[in-house]
RNA sequence: GCACCUGUAGCUCAGCUGGAUAGAGCGCUGCCCUCCGAAGGCAGAGGCCAGAGGUUCGAAUCCUCUCAGGUGCGCCA
């Protein structure tokens, strides 16, 4: 149910109506009639561009169509009045009885007030997190890893089938170094000394991987050449990395449906088809790339390599799938990776990077086009970095991984609610600052707490009221006269609640779930606003001392709030708090 | 040199894919608990939406250029 799309219903039927009788011109298209909340209130509860946008094609001024719109609209039981305004907007003010019915409305589909059907049933990809398997993820991953299970699940209530996947490169030369890596820490284990030089991983996290080792093979390795061990050491070290890394993300509630190996590209021919349906296609040719204007590497020199006409699909240059050794570069995997979700038939295509890999984007998007015949959509969405920060100074040290701070340290510190709303509380491609302390800060300054405390005080209510005797069951509240529900600062909550599945289509349209994050601090900041206005207008206090009746309907309304609250929490995947520590 | 991202109140940031007089928090000034949780609320001050052109009924939003910051740029992944 979202009462902007019937309001606009509403519209398009009554301008068919003047087609057809003759007041609008034949063969116009409505798509550009919006109907939305005015900026200012005083306004109205909606309005509607509808007279400006059809002032043109139609010839007609635009005022004149909008007093003709309107006396159409008023007809409607639920238009109370519809103004001209300005240059041509049609404010509409709604009968009180439909913001006093929307609590019942709301109690009644729970927390499924809001979903959408906009995705059709579409199947989408998400493919994020996607670290090198070759330690615990870390603070600025973990970011992308909130970004794309939310926008999963805002995806998942906007109507899409949705698959949250995740690629383990573990195909190149960084899982080598791992290996190598646990192979020092494997000796170490058997109590030989041993340095970790220039390109290892020294983190603590790999004491345990090399003692395991040495339960699993005792002293086989001991003096072999790499030749001997280094292919299985690199497939234990990968899997023992991937439940770290599993590990990492259930502690965040990040649960992913696909693991997708690199590795299982390789030795398959998948990536020869995939770079072969490229060559059919008349985009793969050898030839030597420009050297980069500006920065010129030193020990650059033109090489002849095969390369993927990228430019042919909007990219800069053409790219690289082969090093001039004929081995693969990462592209070529990459591109077969791609192929694959294309094959298995997604409808829609998103890929999370960080913001380091946005030299990517453009090449990565040319080889979606290519190989789906631009009929697959690729969407790619990047996250900024995140600073974090301990008493207003920059944090970086972490006890695990040595150099870097890790998710798990985050989250051990924090918990994962405030880990995952926080990470929400700035759009995507815009950098974050999280400060440890400030985050925990029982304030409005931190936007996890209000929301919360704005739930919490809804089921304070709730408990006053139940143990005053009062029935607050959902059926009974569902039932209440909501009649009496006049004042501006209860019709403005009401407002605020009817936007609600508006606004999830919206974000969903975008893939931007960090306004879920928005929403659910105007919508607690309107039920503030009522809450202390009790404080001087006793009638609008949710408890109405000795009158049941009038309790119930202003407690409908307040829960009807946290429903919506606990709606969209659940979207960013944080556990709304019943009461405050 | 090129590409991408960013530039909005003193500070940190929203801004509905083009709508009306540009919003919130912090900070500043002044108020509100005999009363459901004041961990809140109300009011005030604070703006050339980086700058300059353009597109149209209408621009913070779209296009072009300039300036400033960030990220990246063949044989790394």
């Amino acid at each position: 149910m979202n009462l902007f799309s019937d309001i606009r219903a509403l519209v398009i039927d009554s301008l068919n109506a003047m087609v057809a009788d003759g007041d609008l011109p034949d063969g116009l298209g409505f798509e550009n009639v919006t109907v939305e909340p005015p900026r200012d209130p005083l306004h109205g509860d909606m309005a509607t561009n509808a007279a400006m946008v059809l002032a043109k094609p139609s010839g007609c001024k635009p005022r004149e169509i909008a007093e003709a719109l309107a006396g159409r609209l008023t007809a409607d039981p639920r238009v109370a009045s519809a103004e001209v305004a300005g240059p041509g907007f049609l404010n509409l003010r709604l009968e009180n009885s439909v913001w006093q019915g929307l609590p019942a409305t709301i109690l009644s589909n729970g927390a499924d007030f809001g979903r959408s059907v906009i995705g059709q049933g579409k199947r989408v990809n998400v493919e994020f997190v996607s670290t090198n398997p070759t330690g615990p993820i870390h603070v600025g991953h973990t970011r992308g890893a909130v970004f794309g299970d939310s926008l999963a699940s805002l995806l998942q209530y906007a109507g899409y089938e949705v698959t949250r996947e995740y690629y383990i490169n573990d195909g190149g030369a960084q899982v080598d170094v791992l290996a190598r890596s646990v192979y020092l820490r494997y000796l170490e284990a058997h109590g030989q000394e041993v340095a970790f030089e220039e390109g290892t991983y020294p983190g603590d996290y790999l004491i345990e991987v090399g003692e395991a080792l040495k339960d699993r093979v005792g002293d086989a390795y001991i003096g072999q050449p790499e030749e001997v061990w280094l292919e299985e050491v690199r497939d234990y070290a990968t899997d023992a990395m991937m439940m770290l890394i599993k590990v990492d993300l259930g502690l965040l509630g990040v649960e992913m449906d696909n693991y997708f190996s690199e590795k299982s590209l390789y030795g398959t021919g998948k990536i020869e088809a995939a770079i072969q349906a490229l060559d059919d296609k008349g985009l793969i040719y050898t030839g030597v790339l420009e050297p980069p204007k500006g920065k010129t590497p030193e020990d650059w020199e033109p090489r002849e390599q095969t390369l993927f006409k990228s430019t042919a699909h909007g990219d800069d240059v053409d790219r690289p799938i082969k090093k001039s050794d004929g081995s693969w570069t990462y592209f070529a995997p990459d591109i077969a990776y791609h192929y694959d979700k294309i094959q298995r038939g997604y409808d829609l295509l998103i890929d999370v990077f960080g913001a380091d890999h946005g030299g990517y984007v453009k090449r990565m998007k040319a080889a979606v086009s290519a190989l789906s015949d631009g009929k697959t959509p690729l969407d790619i969405k990047l996250t900024q970095l995140v600073k974090l920060y301990k008493n207003g100074e920059p944090y970086k040290m972490s006890k695990r991984a040595g150099t870097f701070v890790t998710l798990s340290d985050v989250v051990e510190q924090v918990g994962p609610d405030v880990t995952r709303f926080v990470m929400l509380t700035r759009k995507n491609d815009a950098p974050l600052d999280f400060d440890f302390d400030k985050v925990l800060e029982q304030s409005k300054d931190n936007p996890v707490f209000y929301v919360q405390y704005a739930n919490a005080r809804v089921n304070s209510v709730l408990r006053k009221a139940h143990e005053a005797g009062m029935d607050v069951s959902d059926a009974a509240l569902k039932g209440a006269d909501l009649s009496g529900m006049t004042h501006e600062s209860e019709l403005a909550v009401a407002r605020k609640l009817a936007e609600w599945p508006r606004l999830v289509e919206i974000a969903a349209r975008s893939n931007e779930p960090h306004r879920i994050a928005f929403y659910l601090y105007e919508l607690a900041s309107e039920l503030h606003a009522l809450w202390n206005k009790g404080n001087d207008v006793p009638e609008l206090r949710f408890l109405q001392e000795g009158n049941t009746e009038a309790s119930q309907a202003k407690i409908a309304l307040a829960k009807a709030v946290s429903v919506v609250i606990s709606a969209g929490l659940g979207i960013l995947g944080v556990t709304p708090a019943e009461e405050m520590r």
